[in-house]
DNA sequence: CTGAAAGCGCTTACAG
DNA sequence: CTGAAAGCGCTTACAG
């Protein structure tokens, strides 16, 4: 890498002054102005990222914390992240965690990274971390309001017959599970009752395909009546699908399956999952921007997405038979 | 962030020797060890990387660029890269490049990434770049042998009457589109005729099921006849098949489709799409091993990865009456 | 408008 | 075994 000193030495200028010129930070004469652009464009010569952040102490480099890197709704929030990093010279690392890992945001700090998302819905790290970097959290500072969509789920249920509907919770009850309380929540406001053998709980904290069938098949041990089933979210009602299916029961004539995410891929599903619009990207985006501002110590806002029941071919009048 | 020099201060030792101690990397008395540990504990010091990196010109922070991070194999690639990245104390980091931008590579390495893992299939970046970090390529450094699996595909075709196979390329024919190489090869090798108007190029330089859409209606618009589709990828095929369908098409009574990664999600499409395995998450692992044996200055080895041709559900005889 | 100098937090010969 | 000192490549008051 080509250094400052030798664009200086080139240009016939102080070090100083090739920083003036390449930070644009100070008036500098026309002449001498050129004389250094036409040496750094000469040379080839960036500065280098690592020494400024010694001195300026950001780095512009932030990290992403998600518990399942696979889920392609991880991959929909980077994406909008990184749109909104970009414009904005930073740079963002994604990094699978099985657990709110103390220790790696520790070394995530001593790497000097200029803040954190914690895209993964569990619980904060920095209320026992009271050094680190500037955190955001999903759930938190964007908050995904679900209990609309859910309602509504709940309610197109109802109305097409349902009485018995199961919920596949994925992330365990203990923890904040936000879309297990917006659910008991519908199913109040629909006058149901909810039957607790119904609720199946989380396990191990995944919430994959493999968590949706292990679940699913939890569910169907119970002997229980069931005509819906609520699953956390698109990938484990898909693992939920498989192990319905396999077991011979018929989505949707059977049983009535939803999911949460509407993940692009679900348009290539048939049948076509029901689920609920999260707007990723934009969870993405504004979590990001967020980010953004807590580095540069402005005054924190929040942000709330709203989110929206999609009825597709997975959901059917009870006992319709075909 | 607490300092060295606290560290120094509070054990009573000098500045460098809380280095030889923190990185183990000179003889130091027990009692003096001690002391500073015991510091370094009390006060949670952590080394500053930023710092570190300057004067060891490593960071230990690597970029892997992609064409489409919304691909789930580039998913699996970056699991695979991260599990060994992780080990060796590196942090990958994933961009999404439009197209091999020769700019972007400059930032990150004024930036200071030790390597750059060029996971999309595309040209070469480094090769009119001769400055800048250590690069590996998928198709180079980690070969995917497409040959054998794309041979036992067309032979599954053949045998199941198929003559007129049509391939969705994806990547632009005038770049290195091995798999389309391999195809024709394959053709060949069992005795069809190749119909050049069953041969869609790539447009844009996408690979995603829009890609897969569009190539599949520009195929149909072309009268021609066929009853076996191949596409680039396992999305691609997905686009193709939803396009298929809509058409009134069935699949695969009336056309067989075939794609390529074997992405987890299909075990969940119905039909359950035909594919080759690739082992994604391997090439991830293989990729990173590499690119830090080169960043070591190792002479660079290479790994060749074998693919397996998948039939599933959306392969089945010609002419077949249901 | 320009530059000499201190300092960011480290590593690592080198001398004692 | 321990530490004083130079140096990594920058930014930025401060003085001229």
């Amino acid at each position: 890498m080509v250094t400052r000193k030798e664009v200086a030495e080139l240009a016939k200028v102080s070090e100083a002054t090739v920083s003036y010129v390449v930070n644009n930070t100070k008036n500098v004469t026309p002449e001498v102005r050129e004389r250094v652009l036409a040496a750094v464009h000469k040379l080839g010569y960036r500065p280098n990222m690592v020494a400024r952040s010694l001195v300026t102490k950001e780095t512009r480099h932030v990290a992403m914390l998600v518990d399942n890197l696979k889920n392609p709704y991880y991959c929909e929030i980077l994406e909008g992240a990184q749109s909104i990093a970009s414009e904005a010279g930073y740079i963002v690392s994604v990094l699978s965690i099985d657990v709110s890992n103390k220790e790696s945001v520790m070394e995530l700090a001593s790497r000097g990274v200029d803040g954190i998302i914690f895209a993964m819905g569990s619980e904060r790290v920095d209320k026992y971390l009271k050094i680190g970097p500037p955190c955001v959290y999903v759930g938190e500072n964007v908050y995904m309001n679900y209990q609309k969509a859910i309602d509504d789920m709940v309610g197109c249920l109802v109305e097409k017959g349902h009485r018995n509907i199961a919920m596949l919770c994925g992330i365990p009850l203990d923890q904040d599970n936000i879309r297990y309380q917006n659910f008991v929540e519908a199913v109040k406001n629909h006058g149901l009752h909810l039957n607790p053998k119904l609720i199946v709980d989380g396990s191990n904290g995944r919430t994959d395909e493999d968590e949706g069938a292990r679940a699913m098949t939890e569910l169907l041990s119970r002997k229980e009546e069931f005509t819906a089933v609520y699953a956390l979210n698109d990938l484990m009602a898909m693992g939920a699908m498989k192990v319905t299916r396999e077991t011979g029961i018929r989505i949707p004539e059977d049983v009535s399956i939803i999911g949460c995410d509407n993940l692009n891929i679900l348009r290539y599903l048939s049948p076509a999952l029901s689920t609920m619009d999260v707007e990723a990207f934009q969870v993405g985006r504004s979590l990001m921007q967020l980010l953004i501002e807590k580095i540069k110590g402005e005054p924190l806002s929040s942000n709330t997405i709203e989110t929206r029941f999609i009825c597709r071919e997975t959901v059917a009048e009870v006992g319709q038979i075909i």
